[in-house]
RNA sequence: CGGGCUAUGGCGUAGUUUGGUAACGCGCUGCACUGGGGGUGCAGAGAUCGUAGGUUCAAAUCCUGCUAGCCCGACCA
């Protein structure tokens, strides 16, 4: 370190950090953000009471975050460099795809959600708003509809394939926002829609996505895998969601332990080992049983039947229809897999009136033997099965002896049930587990849907026209924050990978006086040089409380020049993620971090 | 949408049962001491107790409506 009066450097120092603290454009050698003295970070001790997931409470007490109300943040300075951090990665992946980054509106109107068809069929989940005129328009919740309309322009084969994207905020009127930014009803998306001639084109673009996706969960340190799951509301046939396991999440997911299935609940199967039944009478019997109104309750009573060997009968209601749904006893419903293979858009259970309008009794009693008024949709599960036991629609009288094809008029067979932890895999027959998750990604093989409704098409080598085949590919970009910082934090606070880390390095001044601030200083001005993302904690603080403070926020490395140690020249360097801290020359220490940085990014 | 819980300075809480005019910790401001893991002392600032109404001499406290937030569930017939 050069030697100079005391005093006289002083005043440079003192010019020079009245130069970079001024807020209006003053042109110190530091940006005033890069001082935490000028950094609006409001670290907290102690998170509010009503954050629980790990990731709410640590962006909060980080001051990374704040809740306007809820499902909407406000992104402090920290927060949004990050989610900038996170944007970028994901934009640099879809870039190397071939994508084409656009920004399209998001406030639509009413006409171009109608002529999909989704105007009706997305129903509370759009923010619908009129304007002065009183035309309907909604807030985007996603945006196939108009990125297909713009499609309309391409004409020629020999345009396709095309990867467009845009990152914009989408807007969803969500039932339960939760979690701080895990589920929220504002939020940044990168929404990437593929354009092909043909489905073996569609196919390759879904994999390019599948790889690119991959290496983005990689980047933000997210340990992910791909489910398959049910489409919803987006249609399709195919797609696949990406997740990782977190008890903040929402999906549960089946997983095999010992091969690669995995599918998310709303859609996953297990191989049933076969039941054999006893032929049973010619007809049903009807019985007494009174009081009996549960599967249990049937199970003990005298004269009934194990739960495998019932048929539970579950009165829904799918867009307004009343439909009875046949499982077996010891199953449960998945009202997802209903949706999806019946089409209907709204499913609930029926009101206790409905039912007993529909049935003549109250559940407890219910069954579907010889119904023919109400479409009847049984489980896969229960095919062939016979002398079987459920309610005769009288309350307080089952039926036993029941045969379903004989006796119930079955409509449709479908998959219905919900997988239990244990039951066989499909594949393999290994028990599978039932893991809590985080959906982080979610892309869809569209096919045509949209293109045909918005005339995409072009011409073919033939001379003749097609549809274009479209797909679409969603990843959240505060949701992605969030499970980053689900999977990196310890019990000091968040453990941010250096891609996404607000800040790369921190340099601690444990005394403010001449020689450490100008340590710092240089150590600043050759990391910035270096192209290091670094903050220089300048604060007049306690060194518990800037040690405290860096770890809570998350910085990957970590500077302390104090006095101690400059005097034989040296500082420290320490690495969050480990906590290790060993010393290194002051004049190798900007070598150091460049290092460190470069090795953890590359 | 159903159920449960909650709302008191920036954050965390007490006070509510039994009405009497708002307290504590952290944070913030000033001063002093201190100075390598959220330090100490002194002195301060800061709350119409979510909101509207009601009861009462008197309401954070009791009653009613509303609003907002959090958690669980939305299938076990």
């Amino acid at each position: 370190m050069q030697q100079r009066g005391p005093d006289a450097k002083l005043s440079v120092v003192r010019a020079s950090l009245g130069k970079a603290l001024s807020p209006h454009g003053g042109r110190g050698t530091l940006q005033p953000t890069m001082r935490w003295s000028k950094l609006f970070t409001p670290t907290l001790r102690d998170a509010p009471n009503d954050a629980v997931a790990p990731s709410h409470k640590l962006l909060i007490r980080g001051g990374f975050i704040r809740q306007l109300h809820a499902g909407h943040y406000s992104m402090l300075p920290l927060g949004w460099k990050v989610h900038q951090k996170v944007a970028d990665i994901v934009r640099d992946e879809i870039n190397a795809l071939g994508g084409q980054e656009f920004l399209l509106p998001t406030m639509h109107p009413a006409d171009i959600w109608k002529t999909s068809g989704r105007w009706d069929t997305m129903g509370d989940i759009m923010f619908r708003l009129e304007d002065r005129k009183g035309a309907e328009t909604a807030l985007g919740i996603t945006h196939e509809e108009i990125f297909a309309s713009v499609a309309s322009e391409l004409s020629s084969y020999k345009q396709l394939p095309q990867i467009w994207y845009h990152i914009q905020i989408k807007f969803r009127d969500e039932a339960r926002p939760k979690s701080g930014l895990l589920r929220v009803r504002e939020f940044h998306m990168k929404d990437s829609y593929s354009f092909d001639v043909d489905e073996a084109g569609l196919d390759a673009s879904f994999e390019l996505h599948d790889g690119a996706y991959r290496r983005i969960f990689e980047r933000l340190g997210i340990p992910a895998f791909g489910v398959e799951a049910s489409s919803g509301a987006m249609g399709g046939n195919d797609s696949v969601e990406f997740m990782t396991p977190s008890d903040a999440g929402e999906d549960d997911v089946i997983r095999c332990t010992n091969c690669d299935y995995s599918a998310n609940i709303e859609k996953g199967t297990s191989a049933l080992p076969a039941m054999t039944d006893e032929p049973g009478p010619d007809a049903p019997e009807r019985f007494d049983t009174p009081g009996v109104r549960t599967i249990k309750a049937l199970e003990e009573f005298d004269g009934g039947a194990p739960a495998d060997r019932q048929l539970k009968t579950l009165v829904m209601v799918l867009d307004g229809t009343v439909t009875l749904v046949v499982v077996r006893g010891d199953h449960q419903l998945n009202t997802q897999k209903l949706s999806d293979v019946t089409g209907a858009i709204e499913v609930r259970p029926a009101e206790v009136a409905e039912t007993v309008a529909a049935l003549g009794a109250h559940p407890g009693s219910l069954g579907a033997v010889g119904v023919t008024d109400h479409p009847i949709i049984m489980d896969e599960a229960l095919r062939g099965r016979t002398n079987m036991t459920t309610g005769a629609n009288t309350d307080d009288v089952h039926y036993r002896g029941v045969s379903v094809d004989r006796d119930v008029p079955v409509g449709q067979w479908a998959d219905l049930r919900e997988v239990q932890e244990g039951e066989p895999c499909p594949n393999c027959g290994t028990a599978l587990t039932i893991v809590r998750c985080i959906e982080i990604g979610h892309i869809f093989k569209l096919g045509t849907t949209y293109s045909k409704a918005f005339g995409a098409s072009v011409s073919t080598p033939e001379g003749g026209e097609t549809p274009i085949v479209m797909g679409s590919y969603g990843i959240g970009i505060g949701r992605n924050m969030a499970a980053s910082a689900e999977a990196n934090y310890d019990d000091k606070g968040l453990i941010w990978p250096v891609s996404i880390a607000p800040y790369e390095a921190v340099i601690t001044l444990m005394r403010l006086d001449d020689d450490c601030v100008a340590a710092g200083e240089k150590l600043y001005q050759d990391l910035t040089a270096a192209g290091v993302d670094v903050l220089l904690d300048d604060r007049d603080a306690r060194a518990g409380v800037k040690f405290a403070d860096a770890e809570l926020i998350g910085i990957p490395f970590r500077l302390t020049v104090g006095p101690r140690g400059l005097k034989e020249g040296k500082v420290e360097f320490n690495r969050r993620a480990t906590g290790e801290t060993v010393e290194v020359e002051l004049d190798a220490a900007a070598a150091a971090v460049w290092e460190a940085v470069s090795a953890a990014k590359s």
